[in-house]
Order: C-alpha cells, then structure tokens, then sequence
DNA sequence: AGCTTACTTAACTGATGGGTTGAATATTGG
DNA sequence: CCAATATTCAACCCATCAGTTAAGTAAGCT
C-alpha cells in the first residue's frame, strides 16, 4: 500500500538502527500485531509504530489491516537489492546460515531484555 | 590505528550514505589517496575526510599513511557480519553478480555530477 | 628555514532521527 | 450508542549528522 523507494539510502538507514533489526528477527518467526511486536521493548509503542513505519518505507516489512489489528509480515525481497550490492565486497563468499543464526540471537538479546523467553 | 568497533549499527550507518557508497565503489577499484577520493563528489575535502573516517570506524576502509599520502583501501571483511546478517532474510537466493555491477554503476552515477561526461 | 601539498580538527549551522506525551482515529464488543 | 482496544498523528525535546569555512598539523621540496 505504501509508494515505497526502497533504494539503499532507505533500507540501509533502516538495517541501522538495531531496534529495528531486532523486529525484523522477531519477524522472520512469524506475523505479529503491532502491539505484540511492542511488547518486548522498552520504549513507547508510539515509537514503535515510528520504527515499523520506516521498515515499510524501505520496503522491509509490509502491513495489512485485518479488523483492529495491523499485521506486520517480513518482506524478504526488500533486501534483495541491498544484499546485492553488498555481495559486490568481500571476495563472494559464502555465507555461513549458522553464522546468521548467532548474529540474530546475540543482536535479540541486546535488543530488549528478554521478559518471557526461555532458551 | 582506529579502535574499531565494527558492530551492525556502525555498519549499516555508514552504508545508508550514498557519497559513502561511492567512496566504496571506487575504492573497489584501487586504493587511493584523499585527494583522490575527493576529486570527483562536489563537496569540500574535509567533508569527504569526515566520510572517510566513518568508513574506518565501521571497518569498511582502512587508511595507511606514505609520505604525505594517506592511503585508503577498502577491507573487504568490514562488510562479513553485515552480510551474514542480512542474508538470513531472503530465501538465501544466491547472489546474482551482473546485478550487482548493474547497482555499483548505477550509484556511481548518482553519486557524483560526473563532471567530464557528455550527456 | 620557508613554501607547498595533503589532510584533519574546530566551531558553527541546518536538517534529520529517535524518543516522549497526549490527543485523534478506527474497529470491535456489549 | 458507548466503551475498550489497536494504532497513528502532532507537537515537542535533545542528540546526532552532513555540510560549511577557517585554522592547525604533517611531510616533502627547494
């Protein structure tokens, strides 16, 4: 629904800021309301609804109204062009998935305080 | 000589700037001095300095001194976490490397007036 | 030594970013 | 309709950022 300009500049400024990553990671499990992608941080759901606002604009996210809840759902061909561009240093190499993995479970943990998990 | 913190936020800060991309991709190309780095953007030389040292602080570039000529190169490894990162969004499709020159040209271009190029 | 080249630092400015609180809007349930 | 839930919007605060100009440092040249 959003005109979206998913260039770098967009999805880059959004993969900075690690709130915003961290949702992301909770995204990747599964669609969530924006009161439940709240939940587990420590600032305002104001500004919350800001950060997933940003994701939609860099084409990261996309949200659907279902009733009164907006649904947010990982958009994983957002990255694709800044995935690109990237790939374009560092030798081509590989990627590592259970390098990934640790990356998104130590960024998690850093990212809110971890109320109710249980690892 | 820089302490280096290269974690994700410094990463991606550093890659949301498009004159900084640029640097990038012309330093994907030779290393090369300040001056140089600086010849083609419109803005002052101590602007790209400051650009510069945002590339050393987020590892993507190290810089070394001969002479009075202090040489920047990129650091191919700076961009590992970051892409290790991203790729576990998106599928982990396999990278497409036309595209890539096809982005790397494209920022170029926009980057910088091109001042010599006839259009 | 003194000038020139190569670059950084300092001090300032205007714009943007992330945060807040409080009011506004939308939708459902009684 | 009214109240509660879900989410955004508006107005503001403060910090950071990209840019400027001007001065400062460092190294080579003659």
């Amino acid at each position: 629904m959003a005109p979206q300009n998913p260039n770098l500049d967009t999805i880059f400024a959004a993969l900075a800021d690690p709130t915003r990553r961290a949702i992301l990671g909770m995204l990747l499990e599964d669609d969530m309301s924006v009161t439940d992608v709240a939940a587990p941080f420590e600032v305002s759901l104001a500004a919350i609804s800001k950060h997933l606002a940003v994701l939609v604009a860099a084409g990261l996210i996309g949200q659907e109204r279902r009733g009164r809840i907006i649904w947010c759902k990982l958009e994983p061909e957002g990255l694709r062009s800044a995935s690109v561009w990237m790939q374009g240093f560092g030798q081509f190499e590989p990627v590592d998935l259970d390098d990934f993995e640790r990356f998104l479970l130590t960024e998690l943990e850093a990212a809110h305080p971890d109320p109710d998990e249980q690892p």
